[in-house]
DNA sequence: ACCCGATTAAAACGCACGTTTGAATCGAGC
DNA sequence: GCTCGATTCAAACGTGCGTTTTAATCGGGT
């Protein structure tokens, strides 16, 4: 070890944790190779275990090291309080949204995602860490539209919402092949959203109005 | 080959198949290994390249075996059209839940569900033959109440229906973290039912009463 | 009793993977 | 200039997989 904040020499750690990160974050931990991270941090398989112990830890470490990533941006709730309710109802599941159907952008969304979508060794952590945080800003919204609910009922109400859009994600597979390919993919997001949005405000069954800025 | 309908003997080839049908539709293709089926089956690794060629044609097979099991207790659709709306959208979510969310029964049902979930090589078929024919009894119940929607808006609604569904199995890791474990499994299904049905009408935005039986 | 195609069985092959080894290389400190 | 720990490297190890080979076994036809 030599010269970091805390341990690690900086550039092989560092280029294995970024490979690493792109790697597991489209192919999951099961079919990323450590092969395929060597070769792309142009390092040596023996250094993973001389760095990080074994793969397992490899992964787990990236995760730390995107959960930091993500934290510095805060990635819901960004909106100020001062936005309507209904404009923080469509930023919840816009920003969610982006985050399950875009390809391109970092790898530190994607592999959350990716977690979620198909369980390894990071699932509870990562959700602990991003998707408990979700649920209770969006238990929050809900709240103060249904202020009668129960948390049972919430809970559902909740789930029912996040449910809806991990789908578009979730079912690519599915979708390409009952519709043509890309059909409800990144660039129908807008209608996505609408969507997505309309069904959850009528599913709450609002006795009068949306309601107004928190 | 010897003395059946078309063409393979009997016992070996049809215990073969039952087991992989077994073992596939609780681990997935790609998770199974041929020796798992073999001595599930109390066969020789040989046997599956003899009768079936390799991996992949035997789950092709399978899935064509399952296929006619299937078809042959039609499993949406199944109430009299003297049935009211209401009860035939009650009873299309209930016996999808139940498919889903079922891990004791037959693995006809398993196999399919799982390939859905994580797909294999037989996807194509599984959309072809189960996936897409439940979506069109489901926008014939679409078009009874929402006779004003195009395609495209039944479409969605039918997406975000089967979506719901399928939520509740995809998600049954993360619900077991993020919960405790078992909620929202098979006990729950009644009260499952009872909220996607109750969104679903509630999506469709009906302007009068449920339509009458068909 | 023998033959012969159909089937089963045991063993090994080839490959890809995660992991480990042991030597080579680097670089600061004396 | 040399030493010594830290790091990198090529090569191999062990394992589990799908697949293939090769020989043994079965059973009806003559």
């Amino acid at each position: 070890m030599s010269t970091s904040t805390e341990s690690g020499s900086p550039t092989t750690r560092v280029r294995l944790l970024e490979a690493a990160g792109e790697v597991f974050a489209d192919q999951g931990f099961e079919k990323t190779t450590i092969r395929a991270i060597c070769s792309r941090a142009g390092a040596n398989v023996a250094a993973i275990h001389y760095h990080f112990g074994d793969k397992e830890k490899l992964y787990r470490e990236v995760f730390k090291h995107a959960f930091t990533k993500l934290h510095r941006h805060a990635p819901i709730d960004r909106l100020p309080d001062s936005a309507s309710w209904e404009e923080r109802v469509e930023d919840f599941v816009g920003s969610f949204l982006e985050r399950l159907l875009s390809a391109g952008e970092s790898w530190h969304g994607r592999l959350m995602t990716h977690e979620l979508a198909e369980p390894g060794p990071a699932l509870h952590d990562v959700v602990e860490a991003f998707f408990r945080p979700m649920f209770a800003v969006l238990d929050g919204l809900i709240v103060e539209a249904r202020p009668d609910f129960d948390s049972a009922e919430r809970e559902l109400q909740a789930l029912s919402l996040i449910g809806h859009c991990v789908f578009f994600r979730h079912a690519r597979p599915i979708l390409d092949v009952l519709y043509r390919p890309q059909r409800y993919a990144r660039e129908d997001l807008p209608r996505l959203q609408e969507h997505i949005v309309t069904l959850f405000i009528r599913g709450l069954d609002l006795p009068g109005p949306c309601p107004r800025s928190a």
